[in-house]
DNA sequence: AAACAAACCGACCAAGCGGTCGGTTTAAGT
DNA sequence: ACTTAAACCGACCGCTTGGTCGGTTTGTTT
């Protein structure tokens, strides 16, 4: 595409431009040749790399998405100040990209999760391990918030997690569907709504 | 299937199987084919009555999809009482149906919208609606609680419906992917922290 | 029983799919 | 210059897909 990506390794240029047209289009709407169209490929060297198209994308989960999982909702959490307002900021930050990009298709991890459940265990697996990192990470924040005056100790960090990963998930979806700068900045309003409710109360004992 | 089945109009047959098998495995994954295999019926019978696979999944949408929204997530917070107990009783009832129902692959609308978006714009203008009916009757819902002084007078009735339509499709998503009675659980519990941080305070004025 | 249309059958088609394979190009080592 | 192997090409295979169509069955009307 780009004359700079010419020495990118083929390998990766695939990948790439795999997960452009699978998140775009989906998995099993996308055929190999579409990949290899894009990339004036062959077949041959799709298949000289990679051993079958659902290896091609496992390796795409393992090095790509979770990558961008990271990245996006991980790393801005990690710090020592308040995780209420780090994850205020970390959501806000990802809304607003997705908002920004002018071709967005919605969560990719969740798209991949809703395609491939009951379908592929396999691939499913892969994206559970996603999921299951970025639950662990909440919950450890929330707990640290927890300990360190922040959130009110009686909350369930657990709960927490699971709430503020469902909410994301949907808005993702709902703001691929429509209007998304209104609905983000409405979902903003009531997730710090919902922090203030959990947030340590002053008058403790 | 069924002997009771037997006399059902062919047509809505199809539709009934249609949809199982669409929602089970997606829209582009299922065949035509898959679907007259189930009711032993031929290509013939099949485009007699629809004229392509899209119109067929569009009168899907328009009876029974609809239908299944409107049954689980309308109707039961149409009542006087207040909204926040509907709700709250709304969702309750259709996420344990989901958990019960061991062959669950998550939310209906919010799969055929993750599959259509961005690929199929005919079709995402019939779900879009779907969507829009259900987030206006949220709206007027949580205005109507404002107004009977169960909701909080300053609260963004939009924002609440968002704030909970996106929630909802998050966890049906969460809850397909893994140990779903317990993340109904803890989503419920973080509903109703969430609901007392909006509900009217008694000392207002 | 003749007539007729609605309902249904199933062989068929072109196009597209994932995947294979014998052969060619490219580039580095000697 | 020769060898060797990695990288790549593209014709090809078997199979499935959505969709077509000439023909048969079924049920109702007269």
């Amino acid at each position: 595409m780009d004359k700079n990506l010419k020495r990118m390794a083929t390998m990766q240029r695939m990948q790439v431009t795999g997960l452009e047209l699978f998140y775009k289009k989906g998995y099993y709407n996308t055929s190999v040749d579409d990949i290899l169209k894009e990339l004036s490929l062959s077949k041959g060297a799709f298949y000289y790399h990679f051993s079958s198209k659902e290896d091609f994308f496992i390796q795409i989960v393992e090095n790509l998405v979770v990558r961008k999982i990271y990245s996006m909702l991980i790393e801005p959490i990690e710090g020592h100040e308040n995780p209420l307002d780090l994850i205020t900021n970390c959501f806000e930050d990802a809304l607003e990209t997705a908002v920004h990009n002018e071709l967005d298709y919605g969560f990719v991890l969740s798209n991949f999760i809703n395609e491939f459940n009951g379908r592929n265990p396999k691939i499913m697996k892969h994206l559970s391990d996603i999921l299951k990192i970025w639950e662990v990470n909440l919950v450890s924040s929330i707990q640290k918030g927890k300990f360190n005056g922040h959130i009110d100790r009686h909350v369930d960090a657990e709960g927490v997690a699971i709430y503020l990963m469902s909410s994301y998930i949907g808005i993702r979806t709902l703001m691929v569907e429509m209007a998304p700068s209104a609905r983000k900045y409405r979902f903003m309003t009531q997730l710090r709504q919902y922090f203030k409710s959990i947030e340590s109360k002053p008058q403790t004992v």
